[in-house]
DNA sequence: TTGTACGCGTTATCAA
DNA sequence: TTGATAACGCGTACAA
C-alpha cells in the first residue's frame, strides 16, 4: 500500500524532514545543498535523517523557482533511422557530462508533428532544443518567432540557416560534388540523381553539389534522370524503378543517391531488374550507414561523422544556454569519401 | 535583446494575460483549459489575447500542483546499439499517442551510472520508468526500494523479474534452446557458446537455453568451449579468438553467440584466422540485427520483435501509471528462428 | 548559525 | 460566471 492519496505522489519533502528533527525547512535545504553556514553536527543529523526518510529533491519545484530544468529537447525525424542513433549517443554523452538530460521526440518527417512536439517542449520549459528540421517550405516564420522568444536553439544536420540559430552539419554540398566528380573521373557521363525533398536543407545542398559537379565537367543534367522521393529505402526503391522504366538507351550509367538508405533501396531495384552493380549501373550513397560495407557490392559513400556531429551540436547548445559561446555560428564538419566497389570504373577497359 | 533578466525566462504568464484584460488569473486559466463556466465572449477575448501575447502554459508549475509530469524515463544500456533504437521508436510512438514524452538516458552498461540516472529521473518526478537493466549482482535491494516507493516501473528486455514490477521481454531461454537444437539437428555435436555476462537476465536465460538443448540431446557441455565476454562486436571478436587458440582438434565445430553483435565479431575472428563459415565453423546469433542478412555469409539468428517490444512495454507502463492494468505481469513476446547460411549443415555429406 | 516571509505559475476550493 | 485565497516544494533575502 505505498500510496495514500491516489493523486499525489508520496515523496518526502524538506518540510517533512525538518519536522522530524525540529528544525526549519530552510536548514534542511541548506544541509542537502551543501551550503556554508550550517553547523556540521546538525548537518550530519539532517543528512542521515534525509537519507533514512528517502528524501529526493523535487526538481520540479526547483525549476519553478530557477526557471531552469536541466533538460534539453531533441527533435529528430526518425529515431531509429540510419545515423540518428549515433547522433543521439553523441548528444547524450555531452549533455550527461553537464548534468542535463534529453527529452527525445520523433517527428516522422512531418512538420505539423514537429510544431506539436516543440510546443510541448516549450510548455515543459526545456532549457534549449536540438533540432533536425523537416520543414519543407521557405516560410521560416515559426522558427523565427521561436528564436526571437529567446529559446536557445541549435539546428543539426537538417538546418535552417541564418535565421538566428547556430547550425551544425556536414559539408553536404562539397561532399556531394566530390562523390559525383569521383564518378565522373571514373569515366561515367550519363549520371542520374535520386533526390530527397529539396526543400529540406540537405536535399538542396546535396543536389546542388551534384549539379555543380556535372556542370563544371561539362556534362548535361538531364531532368528525366532526376527523381525526387523519400529519404528511406522505399523512396530509393521506387525512384530507381522509375529510372529503370526508361528505354535502355536513355537509362543512366551511374546514379548518385541522396543518402545510403535511398541507395540500398535503389540497389534492390537494380537487382530486381536483373542488372548488375556496377557493371550495368554504378551507384554511390551518402552517410556511411552501418550497412554500407556489408551490402553487395559494398557501397561507395560519404562518411558522415554522426557521433561527433551530435557531440558538437550538444556542446554548442549548452554553451548557448550558459551564454558562454553565445555567438551564432554555422559549423561544417568534414566528411570523407569512402570508395568501395559499387562505383566500379569505366577506365582501362 | 529578447531577455530582460538573465536568470529568468521571459515567458508570458496567466497573470500577465489577466492584467491586460482586467480579469483574474483564474478566469484566464479556465479559458485556456476549456473549463466550463466561462462566458463564451470573455473566453474568446482571453484566447485571442493569450495567443497574441504568445502565452504557453507552464507545465513545470502545473506539475508542481498536480504531481504529474507527463514524462517517462527510459533507461537503456546503449542508445545506438543494435535493437534499442527500434525499441525506442516503439516506446515513443505509444507514449506520444498518450501525450507523454520520454527522457532518454544511457547507462553504458554500468550499474553505478544506472543508479545515477534513475536518481535524476526521480528528482525530475517522471511519472514512470522503462528500464533495461545492467544490474549484475543478485542484490536487488535498490530496485526493490524504488518499486516500494510507488514509482511505476516496467522492465524490458533485460529484466529483473518477480520483485514487484512488470517485465516485457522475449522468450529468451526457449529461443536459445531452439536455435541450439537447430544446430544439433543439422548434425553438429561439438558446440561452443559465446556468452555475455550471465548476471544480466538475458545472459542467464540464453545460456540456460543452450545448456538445456545440449543436455536434452545427450551432448557434453564443455567448459572450455564457453567464453564469457561483453555483448558487443569486440566482446565477440575477443571471445572467438580465445576459442581459436585451442588446438584444432579441441575447437568447436559450431558456435552459438548470445546476440548478433557478438556473432559479427566472432565471424571477423574466424575469417581473420582464415577459416570458413560454415564449412570450418558454423555460427548462429540472436537479435536479427539489421546487418544479419547482409554479412557474409548471412547469419542464422533469432528474430526479436524490437519495435513491438517497445510498444508493449510503453503500453504497460502507461496502464500502470494510470492504474488501469495495475496488475504486475511478465510478458514474453514470441521470437522466430531465421535460418540463413551461417549455420550450414553436416547432413547429406 | 538558524528561522521567517515571500514568490515562482498554476489550479482547487470556496465565496461572491 | 467570476474572483480571492491557499497550496504545491523550494530557495532568496532578510531578520533574529
Amino acid at each position: 500500500m505505498p500510496k495514500k492519496n491516489p493523486n499525489k505522489n508520496n515523496s518526502v519533502t524538506l518540510k517533512e524532514v525538518a519536522a522530524e528533527l525540529g528544525v526549519s525547512a530552510m536548514t534542511v535545504s541548506r544541509a542537502v545543498n551543501n551550503s556554508p553556514n550550517v553547523d556540521s553536527k546538525t548537518k550530519k543529523r539532517i543528512l542521515e535523517k534525509a537519507k533514512k526518510m528517502g528524501y529526493t529533491p523535487n526538481l520540479v519545484a526547483k525549476s519553478l523557482v530557477s526557471s531552469k530544468t536541466y533538460t534539453v529537447g531533441v527533435v529528430i525525424p526518425e529515431i531509429s533511422h540510419s545515423f540518428f542513433p549515433d547522433v543521439v549517443r553523441g548528444i547524450e554523452e555531452v549533455v550527461d557530462s553537464k548534468a542535463y538530460q534529453i527529452l527525445l521526440t520523433n517527428t516522422s518527417d512531418n512538420f505539423e508533428k514537429e510544431k506539436k512536439v516543440i510546443e510541448a517542449l516549450k510548455a515543459k520549459r526545456v532549457d534549449g532544443m536540438l533540432i533536425s528540421s523537416s520543414l519543407m517550405t521557405d516560410n521560416f516564420s515559426y522558427y523565427k518567432e521561436l528564436i526571437k522568444s529567446g529559446m536557445p536553439i541549435v539546428f543539426f544536420d537538417r538546418c535552417i540557416e541564418n535565421i538566428g540559430a547556430s547550425c551544425i552539419k556536414v559539408n553536404d554540398q562539397a561532399a556531394s560534388q566530390q562523390i559525383t566528380e569521383h564518378l565522373i573521373n571514373l569515366g561515367y557521363k550519363k549520371i542520374g540523381y535520386l533526390s530527397g525533398p529539396k526543400k529540406v536543407s540537405i536535399g538542396k545542398a546535396r543536389f546542388d553539389g551534384f549539379n555543380i559537379a556535372m556542370i563544371k565537367n561539362g556534362l548535361p543534367v538531364d531532368d528525366k534522370l532526376i527523381i525526387e522521393n523519400g529519404y528511406n529505402e522505399k523512396g530509393g526503391y521506387d525512384a530507381m524503378k522509375k529510372l529503370l522504366k526508361l528505354p535502355a538507351k536513355d537509362r543512366p550509367r551511374a546514379v548518385v543517391a541522396v543518402n545510403d538508405p535511398v541507395a540500398f533501396g535503389a540497389m534492390d531495384a537494380i537487382k530486381d531488374a536483373n542488372l548488375r552493380i556496377p557493371e550495368d549501373i554504378a551507384i554511390v550513397g551518402f552517410t556511411n550507414d552501418i550497412r554500407a560495407n556489408l551490402v553487395t557490392p559494398p557501397l561507395t559513400t560519404v562518411n558522415q561523422p554522426a557521433y561527433e556531429l551530435g557531440k558538437k551540436a550538444a556542446s554548442k547548445l549548452i554553451d548557448t544556454i550558459q551564454e558562454k559561446g553565445d555567438l551564432v555560428e554555422n559549423v561544417e564538419l568534414i566528411t570523407n569519401l569512402v570508395v568501395r566497389e559499387s562505383c566500379g570504373s569505366l577506365l582501362y577497359k
